[in-house]
DNA sequence: GGTATTTGTTGTATGGCTAAACATAATGGG
DNA sequence: CCCATTATGTTTAGCCATACAACAAATACC
């Protein structure tokens, strides 16, 4: 029951648009002055919030006392992707405190290779951060097929990778059980479902479509992105459009990949579009979420790209006379993955407060 | 607090194979036999769950008193289909206590004169089980897009019906704000996911495909229906096939529903296994639950589909190689929709035990 | 400067839990 | 047949986190 207050309160403070005063939470959560006090003060001590000065009164009474998610707690977040690698360290109010992006072609490249240049990264980004900061875990974005327990990239073909043992591969003290790894697409739409960690993004239920050289996906439900069973869920990518489309290198032919990935939207903007509409709108049938966000190299395009996509979705979505589609476009960051890894490692720290929190 | 463990301790019962005692509950539960005692006393007083007679003893030790689901407790499930009218009353225990299924085409009917004739067989299923249930919600199963809130039916191509307020042309005391009503594919999934009422069935992450005439689906995670942000979701029937196809009566082209509906099936079964893999090898790329269970007119050609559907699913699905895709099929129940709705109605009373029990 | 108002803290009471002791009902061995 | 053993279910005492109420602190309004 305390364990459970203790995320409730954490998660009031932390969805809150402005910082809220222990009153506020209280009124928000319908837990009394004194409960929300006492468990503010431990979630204070432990690190998790941070009190800020009293603000200039904005009425009469005593002016209350801020609340923000506590800056000293964060985490790593790391990604690979066919265009750069990227590390940054989050604090938990979603500020970038320091980082590292190295552009290059990393199709064909050998994962050993790379994931010791990555760690190196890691490991300045890491120093460059103030020294007070605790870091609380460590993530990395992939773009392809992970098996999350073992930490494994099973396919990646935009790298040319398959059956990584990235855990191993990465240096001691960065790999091991203690780094989660999870698709980029899944990571990214992370970003867009929160607008910093713990706090509401500008839509709750949507499907992010990724854009990086190839096409992935990431189904968001009520903010909570939905990875499956196994995580492999939002795999739009390899969507068949057309049965007897072009091959693909998944082994079928007519996915979605081979009209909207990056090399065939250059050469044809418009099929992309139908492609994407056509793909999009077996998604919203089966998943009843009206709400698309593009992005990537799909979000560059997005103005191009909208009109024939609503127009083959319109057709296509049994529910679009009462719920028309709605496609959006990220904000611009090269490197979503790797803060939406963070947000992930975030994501269980607010699930468990108590272990950061001094007992008793 | 109180209210999660009465919820918890229900949901223990109802979810074992064999009656529990109390002390099996508190090992399970991980609480104490005496809260275990306290909490299973005050659910049987509510009715909610039964004691059965001190078993012939398995062993050495005082014997259990078995626990299971009070047979007092029972809900209406009704079902609206294209070939017939269904009333059932369902008890806590999963059992029919009382029926009617009147088979009849529907495609192309009135409404009111429809709904009126449900009406009546409602009340003599009703008045036919025993005096000592308690009715504690009526549900409807209907093979469309519906509005759950307002309880309308928005369209049944199927049926021929759209935007029908179904609660108000229901007789009063049956319709209302207590109804509720469902999609038919919805409905019947709870009967696969349930053996009964709060108890899994044979798989906990499935894709039901409803085959009714037309085609539904219902997506079911970790044991739960997952009906979307409003209900729609799992509408498999009009995912597109083939953009060049058939036109639908969705005003589309080329749906599924076009090849494995009941009457394309009949023309030609292999073509509907074909389109159905297509179909759902984009549902499995973008859900990853690999098990599929068909239903209806779909179960009954399961054999003659299976092949085609198994070859385009896993040249498609991008991660059948390391979960190979798994076809099955429910049991049999013409009217599985009617006993689906009145486990939609338990889902409430398990969800909030507290309201049944008296109180303190 | 006094009053009203709101915030945060400090004591007290309470509800539902755990833990331990006890009563109950069976088995099995001498 | 009687008694030790074993397991279930109930009773009792103690405890923890919460609600409630009273109070101190800090501001605005008159």
């Amino acid at each position: 029951m305390r364990d459970s207050n203790l995320r409730l309160v954490l998660a009031t403070v932390l969805a809150a648009e402005e910082p809220p005063s222990r009153a506020a939470v209280a009124a928000t959560t319908g837990l009394t002055r004194s409960t929300v006090s006492r468990l503010a003060d431990e979630l204070v001590t432990g690190g998790l919030l941070d009190e800020l000065d009293r603000s200039p009164a904005p009425g009469r009474g005593r002016p209350g006392t801020p609340l923000v998610a506590g800056s000293g707690v964060a985490a790593l977040g790391m990604q690979v992707n066919p265009g750069f690698l990227a590390a940054r360290v989050v604090d938990l109010r979603g500020r970038v405190l320091s980082e590292d992006l190295v552009p290059g072609d990393l199709s064909g490249s050998d994962p050993v290779e790379v994931l010791r240049r990555l760690g190196l990264m890691a490991r300045t980004v890491e120093r460059a951060a103030p020294a007070s900061t605790r870091l609380v875990g460590r993530g990395l974005a992939v773009p392809g097929l992970v098996a999350a327990r073992h930490g494994r990239l099973l396919s990646a073909p935009n790298l040319g990778w398959a059956d990584v043992p990235i855990r191993r591969l990465l240096p001691r003290g960065l790999g091991g059980s203690a780094l989660t790894v999870a698709n980029e697409a899944e990571l990214a739409a992370r970003t867009v479902a929160a607008a910093a960690p713990g706090r509401p993004g500008p839509y709750t239920d949507f499907f992010y479509v990724s854009g990086e050289v190839g096409v992935g996906g990431a189904i968001v439900l009520d903010g909570r992105v939905f990875g499956g069973r196994y995580g492999w869920a939002g795999e739009v990518g390899h969507i068949t459009v057309d049965t007897d489309g072009p091959p693909c290198s998944c082994g079928s032919r007519g996915c979605l990949e081979q009209y909207a990935g990056l090399r065939a939207l250059r050469q044809d903007v418009e099929r992309a579009g139908w492609a994407l509409g056509v793909a999009l709108a077996a998604v919203v049938n089966l998943l009843d979420i009206p709400t698309i966000v593009l992005g990537g190299h799909l979000a560059h395009a997005a103005d191009a790209l909208r009109p024939g996509v609503l127009r083959e979705m319109e057709q296509r979505v049994l529910s679009s006379p009462w719920r028309p589609p709605d496609v959006r476009v990220a904000d611009e960051d090269p490197a979503a993955g790797a803060t939406g890894a963070a947000y992930q490692v975030f994501d269980q720290v607010l699930d468990a407060p108590a272990s950061l929190v001094p007992q008793r």
